[in-house]
DNA sequence: AAATGAGCCAACCGCCTACTA
DNA sequence: TTAGTAGGCGGTTGGCTCATT
């Protein structure tokens, strides 16, 4: 038995007698800089898990739990803040198409990033963009604006900015952030053909604005999957992607095992490994990019195709 | 300069599942 | 088999910061 702070700390489970004693008085709120201290100080020593006995131990007046979530969503090593950029903005849109509100196992796919963030990202970002369309973030008609213009648009950002790298990476030409149309804006023509063009063949866009499917999922041309195909205006396809690969290489929390199991190579292939993107590329690092995706104009026309819809 | 509102994010809550004695 | 507990997860909230009035 360890004696921690006064308290016992048995190695084996706790005593209810004891557990009661601890629940009183169990502090709350922020966390404050030695308790942090204690906290990473204990688990680097003694490892994590049996989070009750661990805060009791590490001489931390909280549960469990509130050590737990410190851990994992602030302290752990290998965890990210801020900045969600291009490439996991496209694939949260991207997972959370497929999964919903599952944000553990899109966290999963995000090296270093906890669902905390994730979720607070999609609650704060893409729904303030739902709210900006006046329409429901779960509305067909918002998702149909995810998939087939924010998507490819961050698609086409992502390639605009590689090229960007690769160019200045030559030593030919510097990059600029504004150098290129498409890092600007999405051409309306561009947007007004994905909402009305037989090329945006979704069943739910023709052009006399009616809806004729209510499943993403019967899309013959442009499905949600991560193997998708965006076949227009040089977005490109991807033929390789099993459905079920996500399901295949799902792994834990681990961020080494996170960056091979990623579909890395869905963006390996366009020579935008994780690896690359987090410690090489300015422009994709650059800042929050997620509230240029929509200028007042974007708002507006969308607003207009969503209400022909 | 003060008041107000909006956005953001860390932390908490409650429920569920898995595990263990 | 069952009750108790820990851990995990998604939803929600409270407080801080910053911009606007």
């Amino acid at each position: 038995m360890v004696v921690v702070d006064g308290k016992n700390c048995s190695s084996v489970d706790d005593s209810k007698e004891l557990r009661e004693e601890d629940n009183t008085d169990l502090r709350r709120g922020p966390w404050t800089a030695e308790e942090d201290l204690k906290l990473m100080n204990y688990i680097v020593n003694n490892g994590e898990g049996r989070w009750n006995s661990l805060a009791r131990c590490a001489g931390i007046n909280r549960t469990g739990k509130s050590c737990r979530l410190r851990w994992l969503n602030y302290l752990r090593p290998d965890v990210r803040r801020g900045n969600i950029n291009l490439e996991e903005q496209l694939m949260i849109l991207e997972l959370h198409s497929r999964w919903g509100n599952r944000w553990s196992k899109i966290a999963q796919h995000l090296p270093g990033r906890t669902d905390n963030e994730i979720k607070n990202y999609w609650r704060t970002r893409v729904q303030k963009h739902a709210k900006q369309l006046k329409c429901d973030v779960n509305s067909k008609q918002f998702k149909d604006t995810m998939r087939y213009l924010w998507m490819p648009r961050l698609i086409e950002r992502i390639q605009a900015s590689s090229a960007a790298t690769t160019t200045t990476t030559n030593g030919a030409v510097a990059s600029s952030r504004t150098a290129t149309a498409d890092q600007v804006s999405l051409p309306y023509e561009r947007a007004h053909m994905m909402m009305t063009s037989s090329s945006y063949t979704p069943e739910n866009s023709s052009t006399t604005g009616t809806s004729s499917s209510d499943s993403f999922g019967t899309s013959t041309q442009v499905s949600s999957d991560l193997g998708v195909e965006y076949n227009y205006n040089n977005i490109p396809v991807n033929h390789n992607l099993n459905p079920d690969y996500y399901q295949a290489n799902q792994v834990g929390n681990n961020c080494e095992d996170l960056t091979v199991s990623t579909p890395s190579g869905y963006y390996c292939n366009k020579g935008l490994d994780f690896q690359e993107q987090n410690n090489v590329n300015p422009w994709l690092n650059s800042g929050d990019t997620s509230d240029i995706l929509w200028n007042v104009e974007d708002i507006w026309f969308l607003q207009q195709q969503l209400n022909t819809m």
